[in-house]
DNA sequence: TCCCAGGCTCTCT
DNA sequence: AGAGAGCATGGG
């Protein structure tokens, strides 16, 4: 790790204390890589850090302190008060539970094309090999930053053919990924422009993809454009839901149901 | 060999 | 509008 002996890290000062293994690996982002003593290298936007847990905050390594308070810190969404979100959570026996179970989780704020991407990619997989053809993608379309690679931007994979797109080994994906590129690509959809819009109508433009059901669109809409309201529903916490919450979710979570969902995810892995 | 994996589309009723 | 097959690929 050059970069430590180099650079020193910056520390962000946040409210409450984040679980970042858990954060960086519960299944909302595939790309962060677990490094020695508990950091984390990752990629947003194409800038490539590595980020730690350091008193009560996070520290960054490779990055200037204007990144860290900036793009890092919309990122890991350290502005929203999480201890105060997650105390409400706690009148919920059964959220308590999970909430102690496994700590502070935050909601990652994406790129919304990365979020895109990856989830029509993560639809019937495995998130090992969610993680792979992610990694076979930046790899074989992104450009080389330091040691990763950025996530290759959707004008690119436009101008790709299914063929170009067989390396990816991502099966019946490939032809998702590309109607997915030519629309935002092209502009017919923008995908920041969706973060001024109300949920409905955002996923009703999302599911206009071809390969993007709900589950999909509300993945993108929680993990990247954020609508910490939006409650991705998969095997697991269909599941989950029956099983916990049959009657629904308890009012406690009403605005927050997306991280909500998270720990509800959890609880059925 | 069969089953499953953070689903979606298409078709048929 | 609701159910069911088919979809590529890879691991157990």
């Amino acid at each position: 790790m050059i970069i430590l002996s180099h650079s020193p890290g910056i520390p962000v000062e946040i409210t409450g204390s984040i679980n970042l293994p858990l954060t960086l690996d519960c299944g909302q982002a595939f790309r962060w890589k677990k490094c020695a003593d508990g950091l984390y290298r990752g990629v947003h936007c194409g800038r490539e850090v590595t980020v730690g847990t350091a008193g009560s905050g996070l520290v960054f390594y490779g990055c200037s302190e204007e990144e860290a308070h900036g793009l890092w810190s919309e990122y890991f969404d350290l502005s929203r008060d999480y201890e105060l979100l997650l105390a409400r959570f706690s009148e919920d026996e059964k959220l308590s539970q999970m909430i102690s179970q496994n700590g502070c989780l935050h909601i990652l704020r994406q790129n919304p094309w990365e979020a895109l991407c990856s989830f029509i990619i993560s639809a019937c997989n495995n998130i090992p090999r969610i993680k792979l053809i992610i990694e076979r993608l930046c790899h074989a379309f992104g450009e080389k930053l330091n040691e990763e690679y950025s996530f290759p931007a959707a004008e690119k994979i436009a101008s790709l053919s299914l063929e170009d797109l067989s390396v990816l080994r991502c099966g019946f994906r490939d032809k998702y990924i590309l109607d997915a590129a030519k629309k935002c690509a092209s502009g017919e959809i923008d995908l920041e422009s969706l973060k001024n819009t109300d949920l409905d109508s955002a996923r009703r433009i999302l599911t206009g993809i071809n390969g993007v059901g709900n589950k999909v669109a509300d993945c993108v809409l929680l993990f990247s454009l954020g609508f910490f309201d939006a409650f991705p529903v998969d095997v697991h916490v269909r599941r989950a839901v029956e099983k916990l919450y049959p009657q629904g979710l308890p009012d406690c979570t009403s605005g927050a149901r997306g991280l909500a969902q998270q720990y509800i995810f959890l609880s059925d892995k």
